[in-house]
DNA sequence: GGCAAGCTACCT
DNA sequence: AAGGTAGCTTGCC
C-alpha cells in the first residue's frame, strides 16, 4: 500500500475501479442516516494506491478527475455518499456495494449482522481491522500519523475485497443481474426517500394516557407483567395452573383453565406497556427531529431473502393491529398521506413460481384468492366474502409459503389437529401445483445448498438447520417479493425524475410504499405509481397479473379510513 | 454495574 | 410458520 497525499495524479479510464472511504469527526453514533460531525478525510483507493484527501474543497476536483471510472467501490455506500452530498453534488453513478454485493453472495450463509468491514476483512483477507482508531475520530479534529494510517487502509481493503469477490462470482458462476437491476439502482432511491412527519403533542398526550392506565392496573394487580417469573406466579397463585412461558399465544391457549378475565387483564396491561415504552416518550426523543420529522435508517439488503430494514427507529414495525392510535400521528406535511400496497402480493408469487393452474385461473379471474381457497376447501362454490370461514383460507394462504404444517395451522386457527389435517389434504390435492413447487423447492435447496429469487437472488439454505425446508419454500416467495418492492421505488424514483416531481417516498414496507403528496399532484402520483408497479411486475414476472390497492387520507391510518 | 441471553411484542 | 427491530428482565461475571 502507498499512501499518497492529495488528489490522484495517475490516469483515470473506464477501466479504472476506485474504492471510497469517507472519515468523519465527531459523528454521533446511531444517527448514521443522519449527517453530521466535520469532515476529516477520504480516501482513495486505485491499484496498490491510496490518495488521501484532507481538504474538502478538493472534493469537486476529486469526482472530476474519477469521473470516468468504471466503478466506485464503497462499503454502505448510503452512509459516504450522505456525507459527501453536504458538500458536493453526489449523482447517480456506478457504485459497486461491497456489502449490498457480499449479502448477494452469502445471504443466508453468514449471519446478516456479520457483513462489516472487518467481518469480509476477517473472511476474504485474513486481515484483522483494528476497531481503537476508528473510535478515536470521534473526539479529534485533526489526522493523526495513526488516523490517516487507518483511513487508508480502510480504502486499500474496501478495494482489495472488491477483487476477492470479483474471484468469488467467477468460481460460483453468480449472475449479477440481481445487483445491477435491483439492488444497485435502489441505493439511489433510498438515498432520497422523504423523512415522514408524526404529531409530537398528540402523540406525547396519547403516550402519556397509556402510561397512566398501565402503572394503574399493574399497581391493583401488583405484578411486573413485563416479568415472566412474576407473570407464571401470579398465574399459579389465582388459579393453580402452571405455564411453560407467557407468551401471549400460550395466555390466549390457557384462557379456559386459568380464567378469561385474568389473561385478558395481563394482555391488556401489557399492551398499555408497550404503547408506553417502545412508543412512548422516548420514542420522540430518540427519533424525532425539528418540526417532527422522522429520519429512519433504511437498509437496502436487511434480510437474507433480500427485503429491505428499517431501524432507529423501525418504520416497518409501528402498530397497526392492536394499538391502530400510532398510525393516525404520521401525517401528511404537503397534502395526503398516499399508500400503495400490492395486493395478495405473495399469493400471486407463489402461482407464478408454481405455475398452479387453478391458482393461475383464480387471479386470472380477479377472484379474492382467499375466497377462492376457502370454497376449493370446504368444497362449497356458493361461500361469500363475509363468511368467517374465509379466515381459514387467508391463513392458509400465508401459510403456504411459510411451509406449512397441520399442528401451526391447528394451534393458529385453534382447531382440532384432524380439521386442520383434512383442510390441508383438500388444499394440496385442489392445487396440486403447489405440492409440485414445495416438492421441488426442498431438493433444489438439497442438491445446490440454495435457492433462488425471480431476479436470480441466491439464498443459502443450510440442510443442517431445523428450519431448512421452509426456508426453501419461503425464500424464493419472499425474495421475490423484496425484488418486486425495490424495482418498483427505484422505477418510481426515475419516473419522478423524468417528471420533474419530488420523490414522495416515505416508508418502504415489504409490500407497500407510502408517500406524502402535495393534494394537487395526487393525481398524478396515482398514476405513475400504479405504472411502475405494472412496469416492475412485468419485468419480473412476465404477465402474471398484479393490482396496486390505493388509499388516501391526512394520516397513514388512511387505509383503514373510507375517505377518498 | 455491565453485558449477553431470554422473553415478549410490534410489523409484513 | 418465514423474515426482521426494539425494549425490559434475568442471570452471570
Amino acid at each position: 500500500m502507498n499512501i499518497i497525499h492529495g488528489l490522484p495524479n495517475v490516469p483515470i479510464t473506464k477501466e479504472t475501479v476506485a474504492s471510497v472511504d469517507i472519515e468523519i469527526f465527531g459523528q454521533t453514533k446511531g444517527k448514521l442516516h443522519r449527517p453530521t460531525g466535520e469532515f476529516a478525510c477520504l480516501s482513495i483507493g486505485i491499484g496498490e494506491d491510496v490518495f488521501v484527501i484532507q481538504d474538502k474543497n478538493d472534493l469537486v476536483e476529486l469526482f472530476s478527475r474519477l469521473a470516468p471510472a468504471k466503478y466506485f467501490v464503497l462499503h454502505q455506500s448510503l452512509y459516504d455518499i450522505r456525507q459527501l452530498r453536504r458538500w458536493i453534488k453526489f449523482d447517480r453513478r456506478k457504485v459497486w456495494d461491497s456489502l449490498l454485493v457480499d449479502k448477494l453472495l452469502w445471504g443466508g450463509y453468514f449471519n446478516i449482522h456479520e457483513f462489516s468491514l472487518s467481518d469480509l476483512s476477517r473472511r476474504y483477507l485474513d486481515v484483522v481491522l483494528e476497531k481503537e482508531t476508528r473510535q478515536s475520530f470521534e473526539g479529534m479534529n485533526y489526522m493523526s500519523e495513526d488516523m490517516i494510517q487507518y483511513a487508508a487502509k480502510d480504502a486499500y481493503y474496501t478495494l482489495r475485497i472488491y477483487e476477492a469477490q470479483q474471484r468469488e462470482i467467477e468460481a460460483r458462476q453468480y449472475d449479477m443481474n440481481t445487483y445491477w437491476m435491483i439492488d444497485e439502482p435502489a441505493i439511489w432511491a433510498t438515498l432520497d426517500l422523504q423523512p415522514v412527519k408524526v404529531d409530537v403533542p398528540q402523540w406525547l398526550s396519547m403516550a402519556k394516557e397509556f402510561e397512566r392506565r398501565g402503572i394503574e392496573m399493574e399497581r391493583e394487580m401488583g405484578v411486573n407483567v413485563y416479568s415472566h417469573v412474576q407473570v407464571k406466579e401470579y398465574v399459579r397463585k389465582l388459579s393453580g395452573v402452571k405455564l411453560d412461558n407467557t407468551a401471549a399465544e400460550t395466555l390466549e391457549e390457557a384462557k379456559t383453565k386459568v380464567g378469561a378475565e385474568i389473561i385478558d387483564k395481563i394482555t391488556l396491561v401489557r399492551m398499555l406497556r408497550k404503547a408506553s415504552s417502545t412508543y412512548g416518550l422516548k420514542w420522540i426523543e430518540n427519533n424525532v427531529e425539528e418540526d417532527g420529522l422522522v429520519y429512519s435508517d433504511f437498509y437496502v439488503v436487511g434480510t437474507e431473502s433480500g427485503r429491505m430494514s428499517s431501524s432507529n427507529p423501525n418504520l416497518q414495525q409501528i402498530p397497526s393491529r392492536r394499538i391502530p392510535e400510532y398510525r393516525q400521528l404520521f401525517i401528511s406535511r404537503h397534502g395526503k398521506m398516499l399508500i400503495a400496497d400490492i395486493q395478495a402480493q405473495e399469493p400471486r408469487i407463489l402461482a407464478y413460481l408454481s405455475g398452479d393452474k387453478k391458482l393461475l385461473e383464480a387471479f386470472a379471474n380477479k377472484e379474492d384468492v382467499h375466497l377462492s381457497v376457502t370454497r376449493a376447501i370446504f368444497g362449497d362454490p356458493d361461500i361469500q366474502k363475509s363468511d368467517k370461514r374465509r379466515e381459514i383460507g387467508k391463513m392458509i394462504n400465508l401459510a403456504t409459503s411459510y411451509g406449512l404444517t397441520a399442528q401451526g395451522l391447528a394451534s393458529r386457527l385453534n382447531i382440532p389437529l384432524e380439521k386442520a389435517e383434512e383442510f390441508l389434504s383438500q388444499y394440496f390435492s385442489r392445487f396440486s401445483g403447489v405440492t409440485a413447487y414445495i416438492d421441488k423447492m426442498r431438493s433444489v435447496a438439497n442438491r445446490f445448498e440454495y435457492v433462488e429469487t425471480i431476479s436470480g437472488r441466491r439464498v443459502w439454505v443450510n440442510r443442517h438447520n431445523f428450519q431448512a425446508e421452509n426456508n426453501a419454500i419461503n425464500s424464493p416467495i419472499q425474495g421475490s417479493g423484496a425484488d418486486m418492492l425495490k424495482l418498483w421505488m427505484t422505477e418510481f424514483w426515475e419516473w419522478c425524475k423524468n417528471e420533474n416531481v419530488m420523490y414522495p417516498v416515505t416508508m418502504p414496507i415489504h409490500d407497500e410504499l407510502v408517500m406524502d403528496v402535495p393534494i394537487e399532484l395526487s393525481a398524478k402520483y396515482k398514476q405513475g405509481i400504479t405504472d411502475t408497479m405494472q412496469s416492475a411486475a412485468h419485468k419480473l414476472f412476465n404477465d402474471m397479473p398484479f393490482e396496486v390497492e390505493l388509499h388516501q387520507g391526512r394520516t397513514w391510518a388512511a387505509k383503514k379510513e373510507t375517505e377518498e
